[in-house]
DNA sequence: CGATTCGGTCAACAGTGTGTCGAGAGCGGG
DNA sequence: CCCGCTCTCGACACACTGTTGACCGAATCG
């Protein structure tokens, strides 16, 4: 699942001239660089440009505003865990293993890890954003969609026993994921220690799908 | 658990006197009102005074900003789902039956429901507002405190197998409750359909806990 | 019963941020 | 050489926040 319908259509008037790119990739940067610092609701576009070495109004040529920024920001981070997970470890059918359903956390809590500025603030953004929220529902429903055919395979097989429809299984687990690892992550609320994310979740998932945390 | 420690400190400079009061609940009321509409990012001070029959600086003199009616109003739907749980259903060690945990489920579901406009606002809140995450952090403290007693209860007793420790598998459960309630009524996503809410959360608490979905 | 105090009220101000407009600078190409 | 293009920013209009200071009316007290 490569996402295509997903490239940030709000990012700029922009059409084809070189020189100009570097000034977009500065803000992008500058963007990442400060929201490791500070969340994005304490960062004006003043901000922005002035790390990027531009004035404000030059600001607004390359993006419509620090929303469109955080949603290039994502629209990267989001495919690279894409990639991670399509790249082997758990395509279509094939899968259902331990080791598979370790691989698959794993990609998903490692990706969070290398870009946590970005994965918190489109978390703070996605309630007022649209557009993000657009972003992350797709993506969170081709998670869903995999791991549902996933479950729905191994029971097939008779690998896993009935239950819970398989899709709203998937859901719940896949919602459970994410609010883990945003706890995990943002430190607020009680949490989960980072080295034992993976396992602890890993777990659950088994049990649930499985009815048993070792499964065959 | 009442949770005294909660009551709200930047409420306003206000010492006895009656006839105010009537103010403060009315901009309470339409900040209610008006955040069933819109976000409480898209409402200003002058909306919630206007809304109140006020002036946008009287506001001032009942709440140090828009965020503190907020906190307010969250203050007061804690308060409710607390009673809700502390209500009978869930106390002490008492509890652990299938009864028991879909009663709990169901008060949490239901404060939700009944609150949903101050529910989502304080959670699109939260990120950026220290109090209301410490109030939310404190909140989910004090549910996956009981929720780790009724489970260590339960293996001491054989009733439940051994498995993740006791604690982090409540606060899993619980950042999952929180999630795909979130999910469900804010309607981004893929989601639970409401009515199937309980039933699809407390199956996996029960798995999850007891290893099977009904347990003893 | 005038003076004082205090809860309550608001017009006006100062400050910070956003997004836009219009006037250009620099550069390639006809 | 001038046209048109990308790119740049000073200055503006606006929205919203939070504060100040003057003021009103009603209790309270000498």
């Amino acid at each position: 699942m490569s996402l295509p319908p997903a490239r940030v259509a709000a990012r700029g008037r922009r059409a084809a001239r070189p020189s100009g790119d570097d000034r977009e990739l500065a803000i992008l940067a500058t963007a990442e660089r400060l929201l490791a610092e500070k969340p994005l609701s304490a960062l004006s576009v003043d901000d922005l440009a002035r790390g990027a070495g531009i004035s404000r109004p030059t600001f607004y040529f390359y993006f419509a505003s620090k929303d469109a920024v955080l949603l290039t920001l994502l629209d990267r981070v989001v495919a690279e865990a894409d990639a991670a997970f399509t790249g082997g470890v758990f395509d279509g059918l094939q899968g259902g293993t331990r080791e598979n359903w370790r691989a698959a956390l794993t990609a998903y809590v490692d990706t969070f890890r290398a870009h946590r500025s970005v994965a918190l603030a489109a978390a703070s953004a996605r309630p007022d954003n649209r557009e993000v929220r657009e972003l992350w529902a797709r993506v969170c429903e081709g998670w869903v969609l995999r791991a549902t055919e996933v479950i729905e395979a191994a029971r097939a097989q008779g690998t896993a026993p009935d239950g819970l429809p398989a899709r709203q299984l998937a859901i719940v687990l896949n919602s459970m994921n994410e609010r883990v690892v945003y706890g995990t992550f943002s430190g607020d609320g009680p949490a989960i220690p980072e080295d034992q994310l993976v396992d602890v979740l890993l777990d659950v998932w088994l049990t649930t799908i499985y009815r048993t945390p070792h499964p065959a």
